[in-house]
DNA sequence: GATGAATGAGGGTTCATTCAT
DNA sequence: CATGAATGAACCCTCATTCAT
């Protein structure tokens, strides 16, 4: 109730403690996310995320319960994001045309991946690297993460499919086999130390048309 | 009938103590393979790797540096079995048809692979999840052992490129995209609680002719 | 009355955390003090020192990066000091008799190590005990410490030869000749159990007529 | 009972095994001098000394009831040569002048130690750096070692100081004196990386009329 | 008696978590 | 609420000693 927040107003302005609050644990999400990336989930420690943060290690269990708990909430706020940006792109009208469309989407996945590289390499960690005893509540929640993505993903294909776009035969593996093909290329990008070159028509169209001549 | 009673066999016979040494050696390996993939690299604590081996903590520095030594001389161990098998096949005469060629490369590492599912998640771990810290030697020769892989495939891409059984359009990415289709399924199968269902020829198929109709 | 609390004086007062750390710090030096004299430096266990300095082990680590820098840290402490008592001595005027000044100069030093026997047992324990592979630094800064001892009275000495009050002819030797005597009597002290008695006046005597009659 | 042991003899002849045992046990020895000398007592392992000594570890065993046990038979058995010819030098008939006999006894001394400079270290080592709990023999037989040799040199100095050589003043600290004298030059040598130059007729001049013009 | 692989208690060090300030 | 020093269980590794061969 200062002078910022006049009286009268519906929606109420949240104080300068919770706006500063909310800036810290922002700020240790951010911090958490580079050391997770940058370190690997194992070797994350507390100390340097809080360091990276800019406050101390206490700070960081104020604002969550433990470690996986931080991790946790760094999932699901980048979970989030991604999830609001592909659904608004699968709510816009189909172009008609299905490789058009699946182009599209790879485009807004690989846009978002784009701007969220550390939270790429976190959810490549994830799939092998997870530590059943270190992390419970991420090793339960990392596979909802992964879901949601193939699950539009495999909205999008059934639709194909249901178009004769797409052979029905591998139709139950289709939205893998995507999600592979694209993973192939960032191994390829990382063993070859090329920084994301992203051929993606091309990409759709071996997905589409195979690599037979 | 050992080694300090020469008979007329060429062939010496180690010594007992030899022999056992060598039993040792191999049930560290195989307790250490098993550990690995359980539990993950960061997570495969040398005590319960001697457990599993039925050994004592110490044994295990009897025959191995460290963890670090200890995971680098599994993977050796299986890479050279595998990179065996792998060339063998190899040297077998083509089919004529680059296809069936394919089907049977595929084939082989597929068989190879699930009779050594754990040094398959070993591989999958060493992916994303190595700690470069903990495990130097090992980050040092896990991308060899990928590419000995990566290039035996490769080889057999190029010569489907060259019999213009595959469009040169991304020849270089081919061989990453088939290990990527692989392990698509595995993941896909993972997912589903599946155990380990390939319809392999359905995927070379998909390879060559991609997902459209 | 604290950090924050400006007044009058311009000497900071350190606030409570700083001042409690210091504590804790003093407190583990002093710890390891005990223990490393006691029990050899090699048979200092750090679960040891944390006992007697009433702190968990990690606090150990909280404030020296390993036994090895603890042991450097103690040393580098007790030197100073023993350092600035030396200095303080040297500074004085000389009595313009050497036998004097020498008597002067060995009472200081005497006084310090009767303050500090434990550290003059360390002192002893650097001069053969020391493994260079556990303590790799001490090894580096042990003769150091020793040497700062020697050149002061080396310098002293030299004076003593410039003056004609000392023969030339073992004038390298006669800082370490001197040392060696004070070492002896120690060495006496412990073998028959008795508790420091230094006829410090005879020794002088010694050193400048010798033993003839 | 061989070829080389004629029967009719009173002088038994060791067995060709008793022989080759007694090889062993000096083997051992000799390593067992090298690998404490060069590494320090704590420092010094059972393997390594085995390895110097070209025999597996159990065989120090067989010899020897520990690591202990080791350490106080080099010790012994170096004392025995040493006090042998320490005893040998005093039955010898006196000069008649003492410090002729005082300089006769610190050569003899000097040329026991130079030969046996790795025995020489190790007794320096264990003046301070002696681990109780590691070596509780050792620790026990160790002064006795030195006594030994104090004695002696204690007999002839009393004899000084008899004859009126030596002023009575110090006289139960001489030989204290006298021998850290010499481990000063030892002391002076090492830091100086001078490799053993004893100035031996200058040190007994030294300890007879002292270092005053 | 020699061998050397196996043993396992023990020590140094790490780091997620707590809690007094 | 932020702070950061303290905590201590847990882990990797060492090495004197044992004992089956």
């Amino acid at each position: 109730m200062n002078a910022r927040s006049p009286s009268g107003t519906k929606i109420p302005v949240p104080s300068l403690r919770a706006r500063q609050r909310e800036q810290t644990y922002l700020a240790i999400l951010d911090a958490a996310e580079e050391i997770f990336a940058d370190k690997g989930l194992g070797n994350a420690h507390m100390n340097d995320i809080a360091l990276k943060a800019g406050v101390a290690v206490g700070t960081l269990y104020n604002h969550f319960e433990d470690r996986d708990a931080l991790l946790v909430a760094l999932i699901e706020t980048r979970k989030a994001e991604m999830v609001g940006r592909i659904d608004a792109f699968l709510e816009r009208p189909s172009t008609g045309n299905f490789r058009d469309d699946l182009t599209g989407f790879v485009k807004e996945m690989g846009a978002f991946f784009e701007e969220h590289t550390r939270f790429h390499i976190i959810l490549h960690r994830l799939e092998w690297g997870l530590h059943q005893e270190s992390f419970p509540a991420t090793a339960a929640c990392a596979p909802e993460m992964k879901r949601e993505l193939i699950v539009r993903l495999d909205k999008l294909i059934r639709r194909g499919v249901k178009q004769k776009a797409l052979r029905p035969a591998l139709a139950d593996y289709y939205a893998y086999l995507l999600m592979g093909i694209l993973r192939s290329i960032r191994l390829y990008n990382v063993d070859h130390g090329v920084d994301e070159r992203w051929p993606l028509d091309e990409l759709v169209r071996f997905f589409m048309e195979g690599a037979g001549a």
